[in-house]
DNA sequence: GCAAAGTAGTTCGATGTCAAACTAAATGTC
DNA sequence: GACATTTAGTTTGACATCGAACTACTTTGC
C-alpha cells in the first residue's frame, strides 16, 4: 500500500469537509463517528508513512519488519514456523512465503526443514536480520513517539480505554463469525 | 467433531503479546505507544472489514465507495473533475481511473468532456449511483456507530483530541512539503 | 502567433495481497 | 497396513494501487 505523507495537509482539512457536505445532503444521519473514523484512517496512514521512508534505507519494507520483527522478538535462538509467522504478522500465507523469500535473499532470514516433520519449516532470523530489526525497532518506537508526543496523560488513558472498548466491539461483531480479516 | 473450532486467536491479544515479548528482548526501549499504534491498525482493519460485505452485496468496493459518495455529496446536479474526486479520496490519478472506469460500467456514474476544458472530464452521479450511494452511507454510518457503541462521552471527547493532536504531529512531521491543489 | 512549459487524464509496468489450486507429508479410520 | 482426510507451505491467477511514461490540450512568455 502506499502512504504517501505529502498530501496530509489537505487530507486533514478534507475529513471536515467530507462530514460538512455529507451533514448538508443527508441531515437524517449523524457523521460525528464517521468523522473519528475518517481520522483514524488518516493515523494509520501517517502512522505508517512516517517509519516507511527510514525502514526502506535499511533495506525493508514495513511488511517484511512485521515478519522480521516476530522472528526478533522470540529470542536469539527462536525458530518459528511460516505458520505461526502468518497468524502473528495478520498476513495469508500466500502473502507470507513472497516476504519470506524477499527476507531470505537479502540474507536476513533462513528457511530450513522442520526436523520433526517434513511438510514443515522452521524460520530463523541471521544475524544480519538481527541487526536490522534492532534498529528498525528503533526507527518505529521513535516514530510511534513522536507522533504521541505532547498528549495530555489524562486524555491518552482515555484515548486507550476507548480504543480496547471499541476493538472488544468489533471482536463481537466479528466474533461468533469467520476471521474477517 | 461438533466442536466448531474457533481457536482464532483474537487480533486483540496478539496485540498484547507483541508488545510483552518486544519488552522482554528490548527492555531499554517504551513499546507503550506502539501497543496504542498497532491497536489503532486494528480498528482501520475492523472498520474496513464490518463495511465490505454489506457494501459488496449492493456491487460496490470500499474503495469504490469513496469515490460514489464524494460526486453524492456534492448535491444532485454537481460534477467533479477526475483530478478533484483523487484529491478527496486520497488516491492518485492513476488509480482513479480504474475506479472511474468500473464505476461507469456498473452504471453509477457517467463520464463527459468538459466544455470548458478539453482535456478534462466532467464526472456525474447517475440515478441509479445516487440511489447506491444513498444506501452504502446509511451502512457505513451503521458500521461506525456500532463500533463506538458504549463509549463514555467524555472519554470519547478525551479521545477526539487526542486524535486532533497526533495528527497535527503528524502534519508537522510531514513538513511545509506538500503537492495539494 | 507560436514555441515552450504546464496540466488532465489514461495506459503501462512493477509491486503486493488474497483466494484457490497444488504438492507433500502427517494423521485418522477401518 | 491402506486409504481418506487434514495440514504445511508454495505457486498461480486475479486484482488494486502506485509511479512513470504517454497523449492531448491549454497557458505562458516572448
Amino acid at each position: 500500500m502506499g502512504d504517501d505523507v505529502r498530501e496530509q495537509v489537505s487530507m486533514n482539512s478534507t475529513v471536515s469537509e467530507t462530514v460538512a457536505t455529507w451533514t448538508a445532503e443527508r441531515p437524517d444521519l449523524d457523521f460525528a463517528t464517521m468523522e473519528t473514523m475518517l481520522r483514524i484512517g488518516l493515523l494509520t496512514r501517517a502512522n505508517s508513512a512516517t517509519s516507511r521512508e527510514p525502514l526502506e534505507s535499511l533495506g525493508i519494507s514495513l511488511s517484511e519488519f512485521d515478519v522480521l520483527a516476530t522472528l526478533r522478538r522470540h529470542g536469539t535462538r527462536a525458530v518459528l514456523s511460516p505458520t505461526q509467522i502468518a497468524r502473528v504478522a495478520m498476513v495469508r500465507p500466500s502473502g507470507l512465503s513472497h516476504r519470506l523469500g524477499k527476507l531470505e535473499s537479502a540474507g536476513l532470514i533462513e528457511r530450513v526443514p522442520d526436523p520433526d516433520d517434513g511438510r514443515g519449516l522452521l524460520v530463523r532470523i541471521t544475524a544480519k536480520g538481527r541487526r536490522v530489526a534492532d534498529r528498525a525497532v528503533e526507527i518505529i518506537v521513535e516514530g510511534h513517539d513522536a507522533l504521541f508526543a505532547g498528549i495530555d496523560p489524562r486524555d491518552l488513558a482515555a484515548f486507550r480505554r476507548v480504543l480496547e472498548t471499541v476493538l472488544d466491539n468489533a471482536d463481537r461483531a466479528a466474533g461468533p463469525d469467520r476471521d474477517s480479516l
